[in-house]
DNA sequence: TACTCGTGGAC
DNA sequence: TGTCCAAGAGT
């Protein structure tokens, strides 16, 4: 017996989440909306990215205003959610979408737009725009993995998985209702085909799944292994003139915290820096610095230990403000497009006292 | 294909 | 405490 879509569309009427881009059951959602929270779902949790897509309809409400805002400002609103391109791209489509006068609603159109691949053109054909396509994330993963007792590992085994999970699809009840079929998806990977310990007994799939009944559908999909985190050493530098004011820098726009300001800091390497040596990169290497701790960060994929130094003085010779150093008051920080690794920097420069040591 | 690219919460 | 992980995309 395959999994019915009806059987979960039925479950789903009885069991879907209220989320603030989704629509009212029967209506269809706006795709601003359904555009904006799936790129910022992108490898991002549900509860995390609510209050930033509250913050953005409040700040952007349509697509237009998002176009024509500065960047400054969309990484700004952005800043915390991390995955930094992420916003540069929003930032960019938005523009491309105004240009166009609307959203294109095809998949190949779709595609095309910067910071949409596979998985979101898929979701907003699907969600926003009623095509009869299932879209791919790491729910729809697990749950067709489980229900066909799919062993081979991820990410090698993606495409075979994909293609099972088009079959999903493909009934007539699933075609009839394209959005909430993928919607229903993801409800039922959030809340009973969870990756550890799922609710079996309370899925509408039970009597279809091939991985409950063999027992295995909770070490499903199994996952290649991964490589080790390298650790890496930097030291970043909290200057404060005798008004208050900090100095900033941008960091380029591409690569890791693109487009985002810093605290001026060393390079990250593997081998930690003494404090002699730190600084003597510091932005004056002449100020007064005191070690005032040490932040860890945890990346993706390395671990980054960052000495904080401090140091007051009177004023900012001219020559700091010629290597594109920017000046902000205390009271400005806040709106800032800050990394939360610069938040945690600045929350010890100006709290904590002197490290001891 | 295999990296790069953030963050915070759950266990 | 360390590990895993969350509606992936770009290169």
């Amino acid at each position: 017996m395959p999994p019915l879509p009806v059987d979960l569309l039925r479950w789903y009427d009885r069991h879907r989440r209220t989320l603030p881009w989704r629509a009212l059951p029967g209506r269809t959602a706006d795709p601003y909306h359904v555009w904006l929270s799936e790129i910022m779902l992108q490898q991002t949790t549900v509860a995390a990215v609510i209050p930033y897509f509250h913050r953005f309809l409040d700040r952007f409400p349509t697509v237009a205003d998002l176009a024509r805002a500065r960047q400054d400002d969309v990484m700004a609103a952005w800043a915390g959610l991390g995955y930094y391109a992420r916003a540069r791209n929003l930032h960019a489509c938005a523009q491309a979408v105004d240009r166009a006068g609307g959203f294109p609603r095809d998949m190949a159109g779709l595609l095309a737009l910067p910071g949409v691949g596979p998985y979101t053109a898929a979701a907003i054909a699907a969600i926003a725009f009623g095509h009869p396509v299932v879209p791919v994330d790491g729910n729809v993963e697990r749950v067709t993995t489980r229900l066909f007792a799919l062993t081979d590992p991820l990410p090698a085994a993606r495409k075979a998985v994909a293609l099972r999970a088009a079959t999903l699809g493909e009934g007539a009840e699933a075609r009839a209702r394209p959005s909430d079929f993928a919607q229903a998806l993801f409800d039922l990977g959030a809340g009973i085909c969870t990756p550890k310990s799922p609710a079996c007994a309370l899925c509408p799939w039970l009597g279809a799944c091939t991985g409950a009944r063999l027992g295995i559908a909770a070490t499903l999909p199994a996952k290649a292994p991964k490589g080790a985190k390298p650790v890496r050493h930097g030291a970043h530098f909290h200057l404060v003139d005798a008004a208050g004011n900090v100095l900033l820098r941008r960091r380029p726009d591409k690569g890791l915290l693109g487009g985002m300001l810093e605290l001026p800091g060393t390079i990250w390497r593997a081998q930690a820096w003494t404090m002699a040596d730190a600084v003597s990169h510091a932005p004056l290497a002449s100020a007064p610095w005191t070690s005032m701790g040490r932040v860890t960060h945890v990346f993706t994929h390395f671990t980054l230990h960052v000495d904080v130094y401090a140091a007051r003085i009177d004023r900012f010779p001219n020559v700091i403000a010629m290597g594109g150093g920017l000046v902000y008051g205390e009271r400005e920080l806040d709106g800032l497009a800050l990394p939360s690794l610069m938040r945690k920097c600045l929350d010890i420069a100006r709290r904590a006292g002197p490290a001891e040591t």
